[in-house]
DNA sequence: ACAAACCGCCTCATATATGAGACAGTTACT
DNA sequence: AGTAACTGTCTCATATATGAGGCGGTTTGT
């Protein structure tokens, strides 16, 4: 590929991402706009806008897929790496804020996301062996909870630096926001 | 308006809020269908598209309304008012599950929205001033959580009845989801 | 039972998004 | 400099959603 076809390439996945986070139902028309390119262009890369939208979700899943590696979520203890998945999931939510929903669209990558989220669901039942996390919850609750948190972090305090906004995930989670436990006044 | 209008009014818009949160670009004719109504009864009630999203934002938002009255942000004591509130938007979550994304739709809708939105904030800030949260805290940063917890309630543990999904969001909220705070063990 | 309201179904017009073909002009690598 | 790759523009076909008019039949309220 020629490099300013790849610059194109990568303009037109960043902008889609952009675009589709604002509003799922974006047209090709305007994502090409925004990315100051011919709708053409677009669709000479993607037959399909199908195609288009997997391949943004791919690109976001491979960056969750880095960002789950550099946390070693199975062998780094599990407060560290609570802290580093966060901070990368925080990170990957700004660069590639994609909208979680229609996950469900393109078969491959619904299959991707569904080994990261084991990858996940197994590191949070260590958390909870390991006396992290408390036993007494639904299962599903942390499952819920934290996704959301990270995405209030990326898009609520954008101020924050991934590490700085990760900070405030962890308290949060483990501490709640409430006055009254050991660490306050 | 005849008895039976009603009954089709009220099954347009449930259906319509149900099928707008799991696809925000569903079509009129969707709905109708899903709704078991012809797409032209539809058309007759609401002039245009527009119309239908904003009266189901205006259902919504007069569920809200209501369950904020019932809380009694400014003269029930902080915990108790939090607790009801939580509840009452938890059920509104389930019973007009609206999509929050594109509330900046209809100047009817926002303003409504923004009065509300305006009477939370005045409690958020009574809660810390009276001790129930802790002050050192980005103050964006319980107003984007709180939101994102009480979806998670209402989709992410949908067995719980609301009083219970309520509990389980304050005390997440107030003392998160760690193992080492004094209440445990 | 009767009049009015309402609904379902047909049809039509319009707008917008998708996808693809062709071709001239420009840009990148060797 | 020359070749191959890439882009922009124009055009066309197709599909789908929106919105409205009209009409016969059904349901509701009195």
């Amino acid at each position: 590929m020629r490099s300013d076809a790849a610059r194109n390439l990568e303009l037109v996945l960043r902008t889609g991402a952009r675009l589709l986070a604002e509003d799922p139902s974006a047209s090709i028309a305007a994502i090409a706009s925004a990315a100051s390119v011919d709708r053409r262009t677009v669709y000479r890369r993607f037959t399909s806008r199908e195609e288009l939208l997997a391949a943004v979700h791919r690109a976001r899943y491979e960056a969750v897929e880095q960002a789950i590696d550099a946390a070693r979520l199975q062998e780094a203890p599990v407060a560290v790496a609570l802290h580093l998945y966060v901070e990368g999931i925080i990170a990957v939510n700004r660069a590639w804020p994609v909208v979680m929903r229609d996950v469900r669209a393109d078969p491959t990558v619904a299959e991707h996301r569904n080994r990261l989220v084991k990858e996940v669901d197994a590191f949070l039942v260590r958390a909870v062996d390991e006396g992290l996390f408390r036993p007494d919850l639904p299962l599903g609750w942390i499952n819920a909870v934290l996704p959301s948190l990270m995405l209030d972090a990326a898009e609520g305090v954008p101020d924050l630096t991934p590490a700085r906004a990760a900070d405030l995930v962890v308290e949060t989670l483990l501490r709640g926001v409430g006055m009254s436990h050991p660490n306050a006044a």
